[in-house]
DNA sequence: TCAATATCGTAATGTTATTACATTCGTCAA
DNA sequence: TTGACGAATGTAATAACATTACGATATTGA
């Protein structure tokens, strides 16, 4: 195993990622590593470890993304994700709700840039904040 | 005051803005608020509420720039970072080093980017994980 | 002077993440 | 089948990062 694909299918999870994964896969915006941790009591969640591992886990996969910027996680929305080696995630400040642009130039600008001091790029991260669509109209 | 400008000569900073700043000034790298914290305690400073305030106000005038991915702090490197609305980190795996990168080609491809979804961009968060060119050459 | 605003000091608390250690589970080859 | 090994788990404690609350002091401008 451990191949770095990120396809989604055909992984198999442990009943502690796939708790996690479906809370956040329910869930309308991003939460918190302890948030999961509260909607998991129920299902025997005792320790903050216990949602971290699987986390650390689905990130691994791709399955989950991680949002530097809010110390939270979402499920990841896009079929193919391996695609795209960058993906920008817009964070609407109204509505919290967290939206992936996978853009193959945009990514290649990244690259660029970096190239442009000779810094060997490993990942990136890139979030924008700001309001959506949907809460500007209302 | 409180005017948005990010010129960084002729602001008046108060002592605890003063000394922090310098902290961070005088830094080869980003530093988290508790090391500023520990390096100033022979100047009086008790509590991270210090310089968290601070820290605040120096990223409002644009003096300091917080590290999403690091939760640390850096002084600003730039003469201008007012004309740029937008700057990438990069951030050195090795040597922990951060640099900025302000080209306005990229600022107008993540407006544009944001802009295709009508998402209304505030702020950007780019920071670039990998290994700076003098590292790589050692 | 007086009021308004900004800054400061201190303590307590809240939130996010990791270390340490012992145990259990799954797989696979001998 | 067994037992060895790696992955995953359980639990407790602690570390690291950040904010709330409250009161005092300083600065500025009408």
């Amino acid at each position: 195993m451990s191949r770095h694909s990120h396809d989604h299918s055909n992984t198999s999870l442990t009943r502690n990622q796939s708790l996690v994964f479906a809370a956040l896969a329910e869930a309308a915006g991003p939460l918190s590593a302890y948030t999961i941790l509260d909607q998991l009591r129920d299902a025997g969640f005792r320790a903050p470890l216990q949602v971290y591992r699987a986390l650390e886990k689905l990130l691994e996969i791709g399955l989950v993304h991680r949002l530097e910027s809010l110390n939270a996680f979402v499920a990841c929305r896009q079929p193919d994700c391996e695609i795209h080696s960058t993906t920008a995630f817009t964070i609407c400040a109204t509505c919290g709700k967290v939206g992936e642009i996978a853009d193959p130039a945009f990514t290649s600008q990244i690259e660029a840039l970096a190239g442009q001091t000779g810094f060997a790029l490993k990942k990136s991260t890139v979030e924008l904040r700001g309001t959506c669509s949907a809460c500007q109209a209302a």
